[in-house]
DNA sequence: CATGGTATGTACGGTATCGTACAAAATGGA
DNA sequence: TCCATTTTGTACGATACCGTACATACCATG
């Protein structure tokens, strides 16, 4: 039951921040494509030949240690782009990119993207603030890891991703959310034990309903509502900037 | 027993690596101060006045909760930049940035600062390249965060604070560690004991002496080594970008 | 040298999460 | 319709860390 073509590009939020030059511009190299679940967009140190601009996938960002475990640092959506490190300058960075969320998404050469940016215009100071945005996203991540609860820390991963899908429900096993999460898959098990009894949310075998949507924001931390705000205010005059 | 001025601009690494052209014209608006322990130079949501490149001292990004409890995100020592988000587009973050070692570094005037980098040169590029090892910092922080112990997160902080002071020897109380890695002081107090009894480190009232370097690389987790060979990376053949 | 404030040591019950093991239920494919 | 596989539920001891309380040691200052 995925959304499906015809897409606009639009749909993605940075795109859309776009002066109508620059899209128009851009457009015609704009490439649509289906992103399924589990992809590997880019690996740790690896090089990245496009860039991605999700409209309905998800994409996470995460590192995986040495033993194996992993953990997300932040999910692009159809707010986002994915590759920042292409116009960073380090060329690759120690994270992975995964499809966490099939969905769509358009994706653009490397090459193009970087020739985009180097111009130093709009397109250039879109993408520093996101970047700013992502900085922000990952370091409130770091500070979650540390202080709160599974629960508090799933209420946060539900309503970011379901803000990106805008939608009230998603396709998402227990142990997919624990390793974005880096913990357990009996800790989710849980946790969201927990929210489905306290009528919060409704799920069966991969899928998660949320019912209601304001008890999850009494149950989340602080860090969503942080991060949410942050990227409004970033993003809802970009115009001007 | 600080160290003292005469300092040159090419202590920081930073400015170090920038071309002779661009050190020289902005030389003469880089100021030398002193910054002491515990200075703010940054609110969360203040504005910059100033971008700082340390020398000696060492500067904590870090994120603070409403219940008071915080977490260093970063540290910004003799090898970066205080200020990224001057350039990035958001003016302001929800970090703080407060002086964690007393020392010694530059100053530079926001403006100035945001009109070098505006010129698209080496000085935008090497800002870019700075800010995406800070990311990388950032994100292997929230990584350890979630998989280690306190024992190995004290040993990374350690080596990365010991390298940007170039000693054997820094002066920092446990409870100022405890709050730079969100955990209680009686966490460090007993990690620290460990490894004094170790024979790895010596401590006094608020001075911590390392005996033996090596042993603290071998009680470290991998985010220390991953920090310094992407610094290493993405800086040591800097002047070729 | 005395002293007060600061830094560190220690102890103890409480809790969140882990690691592991296994059972039960749901789903998709034969 | 049945079966194999995947997903979720549950249990239990182990452990790392917390919150709190208080004792001890250090050292700057008078």
């Amino acid at each position: 039951m995925l959304s499906s073509p015809p897409h606009q590009p639009n749909e993605n939020h940075l795109l859309a921040a776009l002066p109508t030059a620059e899209l128009e511009r851009l457009e015609p190299h704009l490439e649509l494509i289906h992103m399924p679940l589990g992809d590997v967009l880019c690996e740790s140190g690896g090089r990245l030949t496009y860039v991605y601009f999700p409209t309905s996938a998800i994409v996470s960002l995460h590192y995986i240690l040495e033993n194996g475990a992993s953990s997300e640092i932040a999910g692009v959506g159809n707010e986002g782009m994915l590759g920042i490190s292409l116009f960073m300058g380090g060329e690759t960075t120690p994270s992975w990119a995964t499809v966490q969320t099939a969905g769509y998404g358009y994706r653009l050469k490397a090459a193009l993207m970087l020739q985009e940016f180097n111009h130093a215009g709009p397109v250039q100071r879109l993408l520093l603030r996101y970047t700013q945005a992502l900085i922000m996203q990952i370091s409130q991540t770091a500070v979650c890891n540390r202080h709160h609860t599974i629960e508090q820390q799933l209420c946060r991963w539900l309503l970011l991703t379901l803000d990106r899908l805008n939608s009230q429900e998603l396709t998402m096993t227990q142990e997919l959310i624990a390793s974005m999460l880096g913990v357990r898959r009996e800790g989710i098990t849980e946790a969201a034990g927990k929210l489905q009894n306290a009528g919060i949310i409704r799920y069966r075998r991969g899928h998660i309903m949320v019912l209601d949507r304001y008890g999850l924001e009494t149950h989340v931390c602080e860090c969503y509502s942080v991060v949410k705000k942050e990227f409004d205010r970033l993003f809802c005059d970009v115009r001007k900037h």
